[in-house]
DNA sequence: CTAAACCATGAACAATGGTCTATTGTTTCT
DNA sequence: AGAAACAATAGACCATTGTTCATGGTTTAG
């Protein structure tokens, strides 16, 4: 599929879309037509995308997301990206307690003073 | 309290102190010394220092401490306040959602492609 | 056919959140 | 007294995460 489609069916703009690709996150392919240079998009793409989107949104960086799906990439040791997603996992984990404490500080400061 | 003893016990740097100071994240007064401009932090400048430091790995922007900041000054409403801060914290619920999801797409990663 | 919509590439621009440097003055330790 | 540590201020600098722009070519709908 093409940018603008994908960039449709993710939500993702399709200059974020290429800022993404320009950082290792997705690949793609120069489709072969003889008069264009469109690229071509494969399906998990769009998955990643949206994997992306709430990743992102959960607080993990663009270096994050690459080693993960550098983690994932077919040529990779299974261990290591196990390794490696379990780590972010962790990390991940640790940021919703610190988020439940945050919470916490506020509710205390709204019956708190006075 | 000096920025110096400040810094090392909220584990903020001086800089950064600064910085937020700058942003309207705390105050400080110019001490009564006749030879120096030193500036005068407070005690609550170190709980609002902890806060911050907590809230910014959860997640929350400089923007959002400041407005949280403001809600809870004396001045103002504590009703505005009430709903700045209650709105925060759906704000970090949803936080913690959206990390529970990505955790789930990496485990499911993790036991899926073989 | 032709205008509107789409695509590629590269570079510039922007906001956020700091961090570092330079300069100058103060305090404190020995 | 003199060195080391601390402080203030202003401004430069940096990485991250995009967005916008300029340019030029392609496809598609009417």
């Amino acid at each position: 599929m093409r940018i603008g489609e994908l960039a449709q069916k993710s939500g993702v703009s399709r200059d974020t879309i290429r800022f993404y690709e320009r950082n290792g996150l997705i690949t793609s392919t120069v489709g072969d037509s003889e008069t264009n240079s469109y690229r071509n998009y494969k399906e998990d793409c769009l998955v990643w995308l949206q994997f992306f989107a709430g990743a992102r949104e959960a607080g993990m960086s663009v270096a994050d997301l690459r080693s993960i799906v550098e983690a994932t990439a077919e040529s990779c040791d299974r261990d290591v990206a196990r390794a490696v997603i379990q780590h972010k996992i962790e990390e991940l984990k640790e940021r919703a307690n610190q988020i439940v404490d945050v919470v916490q500080f506020l509710e205390k400061t709204l019956s708190g003073p006075k």
